[in-house]
DNA sequence: TATTTTTACGAAATCGTTTGCGTGTTGGGT
DNA sequence: ACCCAACACGCAAACGATTTCGTAAAAATA
């Protein structure tokens, strides 16, 4: 019933509570004989340490949190796969907070996490945090950050990100190439770090291009996919429409598909439709999704490595640090030339 | 740098540590005015009681662990965040472990967890998962488990699926009324309940319409997507093929979606689909899916609700309970009729 | 042999909170 | 004036593990 501790451990080898303790943690101090007995009752026993004793006496978790904006998404999805397979081999827990792109949900689950219930936090931002105060706060407290994909520029410490800047060219550049010369840009709110890459990827490649920047091609959207859906439809009913559209994200994709279905635009025929998205299904859409998909899980998993890196050597502050991934463009239908 | 903590918070207010304790959790010991002037500065200073410190006190850790086969699945992702919904707003937190499948890494995960690092366990067993003494064992640490979607019969506690046995006749029967008369059934593993009664609504349904079950109809499938490639081909690329094909979860439909596609075989003509998925992007396959789906998000929400019912009575034995929640039939062009 | 060093272990303080119990003070009842 | 509650608060012992320091005994050195 109620677990064994190492006050019963020690009575039952005849030791003291303090030279157990020693000997499960491999001290200099205990003989050799003397750790293989305790080893071994510890073993029969099934001792294992309370979590909050060991944390309240070494102000250690072997805890990390991530906080991320949703969850049921293929990007974060895979990137909670990545850090979670590197915190099982080392022997880390990993809590999950979603913020839902609430900034102050964000700033909420912070403020709790500040009182050491973690070791560390990884973290992609909200769309609408501008603001980066409770993270400078959070930083004070000792408490190591790295972010991943949404990351903020303004702290110091590791970022991963995949290279959304070429990213967003090599999309337009493809697009360009497939006989497009009226793009337009489906951005995520005007905050975040990523998406003012992918869009300066997408115009320089206009420029290069000589194709004449439209500033109403760019479509600021929301969290709200029937907010989307209007601006889409808007953006798509017009006369003069574009003839193709980047969406910055998957979830815009997918509206994108339903606006052409509701207005009877065939795609790649009447638009052509690229897109950053780790979708499993993007082959098997109507018609297929070109997609730039990004290393999602290879991202959590650094993002996790370099915070442990840290943790390991006990060091609470982590170097500036940039680490850029490359994403994979797969050109598939929803960018086809017509023939 | 470092939190304050209740001594220098008493020190700040002239009062002892133990008043200043019972202050914050609202004593009837305490006075008043004792407990305002506690509260303010206790926020003015930014007190937050250290977890460790409380967990080893009282036992308890206001948190649950979710242990579930995978993330990057749209059922699970959306488990997940009814699950942290819940967690939240009673100001729980959340640990997640991932088995992929590997019954002996779950075996491991409650080990982890039996030192009492959380007050409950959310989970969803591995599709290996035919014995269960380990959750047994867990349950007699006095750590309750509450199960959804991939349930343990054998353990006494609160289980939340959807209508597994309605919704796999339903898909039957919606199959039959569109003209096939020979249904395979793609199964996951052997041991899952959920796979039981999916398979047997599929039967049921059959025998309720005179259609002769044949054995080799019953593909039994695993968590290796080129083997599962290998026998849907197999199934399908027979002189003899099934004219429809039930798939009992999503990634199987998507297989099946590429064998065809490789086969040349036209879905819906050749060929109906249906399964039982949580997929955003279902509207949108060539052809659209049609699909039985489960309400994810809610079941994870119900799972945590009822966790947390007991926990804060502080009850540790759940009773038996079974909660079983509907799904919808969304009928689109996968199992559509040829006309 | 006397002295120092090393080895192997134990006693006790500590981490920050919670909580049972003791105690001084007040107010009401007779 | 006396007694007894009720009230408001402090003391100190937990919770279980870690760690500093102290000290026997054994080993090494002089």
């Amino acid at each position: 019933m109620s677990a064994v501790n190492l006050k019963e451990l020690a009575k039952v080898l005849n030791l003291s509570i303090s030279t157990v303790s020693k000997a499960l943690r491999d001290s200099h101090e205990i003989g050799a004989i003397t750790k293989a007995r305790v080893l071994a009752m510890a073993k029969e026993l099934e001792y294992t340490p309370n979590p909050f004793a060991s944390g309240l006496r070494r102000n250690k978790s072997k805890t990390v949190a991530v906080v991320l904006p949703e969850v049921a998404n293929n990007y974060f999805s895979l990137a909670i796969n990545g850090i979670e397979s590197i915190a099982q081999e080392k022997d880390y827990h990993v809590l999950i907070y979603l913020t839902h792109e609430d900034y102050e949900k964000e700033k909420g689950i912070l403020k709790h996490l500040e009182n050491k219930r973690v070791d560390g936090v990884l973290m992609s931002l909200t769309m609408h945090t501008k603001n980066f105060d409770h993270l400078h706060d959070f930083q004070q407290k000792g408490i190591p950050i790295v972010f991943f994909d949404r990351i903020c520029h303004e702290i110091e410490t590791a970022k991963i990100t995949s290279d959304d800047f070429i990213g967003g060219m090599n999309a337009t550049k493809h697009l360009i190439e497939h006989g497009c010369k009226d793009i337009a840009f489906l951005s995520l709110g005007e905050d975040i770090s990523i998406m003012h890459k992918r869009k300066s990827g997408f115009l320089e490649e206009l420029i290069k291009n000589n194709i004449q920047i439209k500033p109403h091609r760019i479509v600021t959207c929301s969290n709200f996919d029937e907010e989307n859906y209007i601006k889409i439809k808007e953006l798509l009913s017009s006369k003069d429409k574009p003839d193709a559209v980047f969406a910055s994200v998957e979830k815009l994709a997918i509206t994108t598909y339903n606006v052409c279905e509701e207005l009877g635009i065939k795609i790649p025929n009447d638009l052509k439709l690229i897109c950053f998205a780790n979708l499993a299904t993007a082959d098997l859409l109507n018609p297929s999704l070109s997609t730039i998909t990004q290393p999602a899980f290879m991202i959590g998993k650094m993002a996790a490595e370099i915070m442990f890196k840290y943790l390991d050597k006990n060091k609470t502050y982590i170097p500036n640090e940039n680490i850029v991934i490359p994403s994979t463009l797969h050109f598939r239908n929803s960018s086809k030339k017509i023939s």
